[in-house]
DNA sequence: AGGCTTATGGTTTTTATGACTACAAGTTTA
DNA sequence: TAAACTTGTAGTCATAAAAACCATAAGCCT
């Protein structure tokens, strides 16, 4: 007997070029308005029909596990070469309805005003989430969610990660405003800045401002040669 | 056409009861005499014949990856109940000459007084190594572990996880030698001290060693109600 | 008893941190 | 045009922690 497989990921029939118990899902993160956000896809066909998911699918039996997510995530949004790092495997027996499926999680940062996110052909909808307002997620992937958060939590105190959900210049407040939102945190306007200062990452743009109602702060941007270094090294950032 | 699938990991035809495109391979560290150690199986069948590679397995269908992890554990090593967390799923397409299968990393944290390790059916022989006296491993099994040093270098300054490798009782110094045999540093004696005994993490268990040719320390054991704590909490264990 | 090794207790200097104050630079409003 | 308001930026001070030391205590060995 020959198997009809049907991609509940897609709805199309699985082609035989992909491995058949692996899939990949991506929290792909956000930041506005001092808002964390989460981009969610709602499923035209399938059985997820109407259900909002993470946008994610099968990996091609020529492919590695990090080329499958970035051609995943480009393929369901546009996006391509952004920080994109593999959170771990996820296999409960129970997570995937009609299967055994083990999902590799993967989260990406991006710079949203760097990018017009579009859904892809498999996906009806695509839409930024703030993460305190979350719909109900299909299979295992509010666990998902919540362990990105836990990750990304943790990865923006050991290495200036954040700085890839800003967009190019940046004021030093919003700086701090992401990380008290990531951390969920209040900080010091003074100490923040010199504490942030004194490790050298930040290039001062000689500019400021525009249109702002108020004092126009300085522009600042990172630099990429101590960017890495820190990366690499780790860094500790307390707060 | 049917295909026969040999498990190349132990030789046997390959059950219908697992995953045919995923396995699991663990880094087991145990510390001894001031040394950080890998245990390795060389196996007696199979493709992998008379060479060094990480103990690991297949995941059945019914089970947990984690589940599966602590199984395969146990089988080959006799050892259960243990410090054991995942790393990441490793799974370039060229990763395993035999097909295209992914790999999920584990790492388990040992205190070898309390277990002395037999080789499992499936393996002729297991044996620590010394993590700079490593033999050359099959596949991507140096990556792995590799890897895992670095996510126990990280996990190590994140949280107390250090003890799962000590013995019950264990003398500052061991303590102290255990930490710079993992960060690769140095360290000053009575500023260690200082800083571990100010988070109230260890207990005086009222004890000296014993048959030593010098001085006698103090015996100390961690506090698991404070170790839970910090270790769901994070510290930040910096040197 | 004297010498050796390791444990453990202090001291001092430097540096980071947290809390807070003050003022500067623009916008808005009256 | 001046006052009020908002946000940015600089500085101060008390406290805590870290790093680099020195000193002594406790036990073994010859």
């Amino acid at each position: 007997m020959k198997k009809t497989l049907i991609n509940d990921e897609t709805g199309e029939r699985k082609k035989a070029s992909v491995l058949s118990s692996v899939t990949i899902d991506c929290v792909i993160f956000g930041f506005q308005d001092g808002n964390l956000e989460v981009l969610l896809v709602k499923h035209a066909i399938g059985i997820r029909k109407g259900k909002w998911g993470l946008p994610g699918g099968w990996i091609k039996k020529e492919e590695g596990i990090d080329e499958a997510a970035e051609r995943l995530l480009h393929e369901l949004t546009g996006i391509k070469d952004i920080f994109l790092e593999q959170l771990k495997a996820f296999g409960e027996p129970d997570r995937f309805p009609m299967g055994r499926i083990i999902t590799i999680g993967y989260y990406a940062l991006i710079n949203k005003e760097k990018y017009d996110i579009k859904a892809g052909y498999t996906a009806s909808e695509a839409k930024w989430f703030q993460i305190n307002k979350l719909p109900e997620l299909i299979y295992d992937h509010e666990e998902i969610l919540e362990y990105s958060l836990q990750q990304l939590r943790r990865r923006v105190r050991q290495a200036p990660i954040g700085f890839n959900l800003l967009p190019e210049k940046f004021t030093l407040l919003q700086l701090m405003k992401l990380y008290e939102e990531i951390l969920g945190t209040e900080m010091d306007k003074p100490n923040f800045r010199r504490k942030f200062l004194r490790m050298k990452l930040l290039v001062d743009r000689k500019e400021k401002q525009k249109d702002v109602s108020h004092r126009a702060a300085k522009l600042y941007s990172f630099d990429d040669e101590i960017y890495r270094k820190l990366t690499e090294k780790g860094f500790n950032f307390e707060f």
